[in-house]
RNA sequence: GGCGGCGUAGCCAAGUGGUAAGGCAGGGGACUGCAAAUCCUUCAUCAGCGGUUCGAUUCCGCUCGCCGCCUCCA
């Protein structure tokens, strides 16, 4: 089996073949930088990094680029909305560009916390000025595009399949449409490629029809062109942005290339709380920073990826606090699992555990290669936990091999492709902590011993009080810090 | 109004034309001095109503409810 991708664009799931084999290249529409990303943004990245991951466990080399938007995203419809990033700028009294770096630099941030990986390449916006002055001179050159009063507007008219990715069709939109119209505009569905500047915007370039500023979408196109070429395999993104925004980079860049724009189109669901989309202009946001006081990066990630990327993900507390219990028990596997790596000799194959190792990956693999069912793919690994448990539950610890296979096993999924994988700090390096504990361990064992429960408890619960944990086991204790 | 999606146990959530993965919570049991960890076991007929079919949760239609996009939002 081969994996299988959902593609936008033709509205069914379809094997997955790049242009060139063996190499990806793919885009994902980045953030306007104007502020803290929230946990919305967590499941869109979070998914596009486990496609990622995937398609580079599979074997493939891939090309990741994730822009940042610094310019040109208004506020409004493009006839009356300020710049975002103005706008916020001077409401924190900075420098437009001061503004960008801080939450630039607080995106990424968030982003390696959530363990996601950083893309190949994150342009900005505001430095390929030239590469979108270029893009729209050309869409002007062949008809695509119309200059008006020092504003560019890309005429919807001339792309004779506009709207086929968001299936919606002209006459239908122009029907719906509520918005006051720009009188400048040939036609309603028209949108902006350039933006004559007033003379107090702070972000504006001279560009061959005056003072100004790109629109909003001409900068993925412009991007995705420079860094992946004219045709390119994945483009990703947010549902909700499928329209306009996506609709009109096919538009403008199948105008201006004269060649097929990215080939699968993977677009991700709307997060929720309380059944409302979350968004910052909603004002029911949760930030990451403020999520990641209160649940582990794992458990944040199990969450999202409970839910296959095309669902819409609603958040609750009690569901946070769900992911991070099932975590737990996965970590613990890892833990126990490298516990007795420790100790294990060479020996015969356990094929109990080749078994389970053998599920697992075909299992996973199977899930994942189906549209990147991570849902699936989870109950997979959670089959394996409890076979694996019974396997290490056994008198003797098994073969070093075997163990080393489920721990390879264990890694390579939860751990490289999901990223959920928690990293035991359960061995301490400092060295006098071991020796403490040491000491505290055998006098409470002696007390056990002499069935003095009342002083053996309270080590134990003055430990926890500390952070530490102790754990009975058949012949030997054993501790840990709390995770 | 137009386009699209969803409705599976207390909660989260996969999935299939032939009576439903997994996680959390709950019940029962094993192990333990007690815990912890772990294991065993138990817990749904898939919003409602029709239709197609030998058979539908899965296909079609309708109804109800919820959501997204059509205006900025990942």
């Amino acid at each position: 089996m081969s994996l299988r991708v959902y593609n936008t664009l033709t509205r069914t799931k379809e094997d997955f073949v790049p242009l060139v084999p063996g190499f990806v290249r793919m885009y994902c529409c980045g953030p306007t930088v104007y502020d803290h990303a929230h946990i919305g943004h967590a499941k869109l990245y979070v998914a596009m990094d486990v496609v990622v991951r995937y398609l580079r466990s599979s074997g493939y080399s891939v090309k990741y680029v994730q822009n940042i938007t610094d310019v040109g995203h208004l506020t409004d419809d493009a006839d009356s909305g300020e710049d975002k990033v103005e706008r916020r700028a001077a409401a924190e009294s900075v420098d437009p560009m001061e503004l960008v770096d801080k939450y630039t630099n607080s995106f990424f941030e968030d982003m390696d916390a959530l363990k996601v990986r950083r893309p190949s390449i994150a342009p900005r916006a505001s430095a390929h000025i030239p590469e979108q002055i270029q893009i729209i001179q050309d869409l002007i050159n062949r008809g695509s595009a119309y200059e008006v009063d020092g504003s560019v507007y890309f005429d919807v008219t001339s792309a004779e399949d506009y709207g086929k990715l968001s299936g919606r069709r002209l006459e239908d939109m122009e029907a719906g449409a509520r918005v006051e119209v720009d009188s400048n505009k040939r036609h309603p569905g028209d949108f902006l490629l350039w933006r004559k500047a007033a003379p107090e915007h702070i972000l504006k370039w001279p560009s061959p029809w005056g003072i100004g500023y790109p629109g909003w979408h001409i900068e993925c196109s412009a991007m995705a062109k420079r860094y992946l070429g004219e045709t390119f395999d994945i483009h990703g993104g947010g549902l909700e942005n499928m329209f306009p925004h996506n609709e009109d980079e096919i538009a403008q860049s199948e105008a201006a290339n004269c060649a097929p724009f990215a080939r699968y189109w993977i677009h991700v669901n709307t997060l929720t709380v309380g059944g409302q989309k979350m968004g910052k202009s909603l004002g029911n946001a949760i930030y990451i920073k403020e999520a990641l006081g209160r649940w582990s990066p794992e458990a944040i990630r199990f969450f999202i990826l409970s839910t296959h990327y095309r669902s819409v993900l609603d958040v609750t507390e009690e569901a946070l606090d769900a992911a991070e219990t099932g975590l737990k028990s996965l970590t613990t596997l890892w833990r126990l699992l490298n516990e007795a790596l420790a100790k294990a000799e060479d020996g015969e194959e356990a094929t109990d555990i080749t078994e389970a190792v053998g599920h697992l990956k075909g299992r996973f693999r199977g899930a994942m290669d189906d549209d990147f069912n991570t849902s699936a793919a989870m109950a997979a690994l959670f089959d394996f936990r409890r076979e694996l448990n019974t396997a290490l539950g056994v008198k003797e610890i098994p073969a070093r091999q075997s163990l080393e296979a489920a721990a390879k096993a264990l890694r390579d999924t939860a751990g490289d492709v999901l990223g959920i994988l928690k990293e035991d700090s359960a061995t301490e390096t400092d060295d006098l902590a071991p020796q403490l504990m040491d000491v505290l361990i055998s006098t409470r064992s002696a007390l056990r011993k002499a069935k003095q429960f009342e002083l053996a408890d309270r080590v134990r619960t003055e430990l926890a009080d500390v952070g530490v944990e102790l754990e009975d086991r058949a012949g030997e204790t054993v501790w840990r810090r709390k995770s």
